[in-house]
DNA sequence: TGCGTGTATTAATTGTTTTAATACACTTAG
DNA sequence: CTAAGTGTATTAAAACAATTAATACACGCA
């Protein structure tokens, strides 16, 4: 079960998405798996349902679990978290590319960045 | 003279940094020139004088002018600009590239966002 | 039908941002 | 050296946004 910091800054829907989302993330619950109830883990935890609803819609944005009305929320396919992430990113790394381009960066600028991290082979 | 618009939900010192920053960077005020004094401003847009100081703050920040201190606000040299904005761009390019390391991504990928944007020749 | 589930709406609370009031410190003209 | 103009720092008031809670609604299944 997970626990609460109260020391913690960070505000409790947070909290709570991001624990779940390590535990996901890493195996530790699997596809197919339901969540614990939005009441159940509420009062687990002695917080309010819809701050638990709150951290579960973020769960839910990244792509880790799926709500089934009246059944519950369950645990996504690791390979479609893993391709909704990808999504994000190449949006991400078109917005920066252009970007660059306004800026007025050379190509062999950003060439050069991409061999940095993946190597010279292949050019 | 700049305009404050009171229906616009920004708040005033972003709006006042931003009227500035596109006059600036547009070629309406040249390198060296002296911006309007944070009182004297303040008393033309009838608001108060610490709110034009966060405008110049922001100014700053972005290397569009510089204080001296007892002198006045001035406006930055438009080469330094471009090379913070560059500096600035090649921070987040490198976040961005090992990033997309970090998910797995395909090195050929990224080599087809740039081309997209940069055209094929010369690789 | 009843219990357990997620969802939506509204309001209270709390925290953050924005703006203002005020005092301090530096520069230059005279 | 003083006065008037400049930027700067500190503090607080006000406005706004984020967070959490209270409550009621809607769905699924036994």
């Amino acid at each position: 079960m997970i626990v609460l910091d109260y020391h913690d800054r960070r505000p409790l829907y947070e909290q709570v998405a991001e624990r779940f989302g390590v535990l996901i993330l890493q195996g530790g619950m699997s596809a197919g798996e339901r969540m614990p109830s939005v009441r159940q883990l509420a009062v687990d935890l002695s917080i309010n349902p819809n701050t638990i609803q709150r951290a579960y819609m973020e769960l839910e944005q990244e792509g880790l679990i799926y709500p089934v009305k009246g059944k519950g929320n369950f645990v996504a396919d690791v390979e479609k978290i893993r391709k909704k992430r990808l999504e994000d990113y190449r949006k991400e790394l078109d917005l920066t590319v252009r970007k660059g381009m306004n800026l007025g960066i050379k190509k062999e600028e950003l060439l050069a960045v991409v061999r940095q991290y993946f190597g010279e082979d292949g050019l």
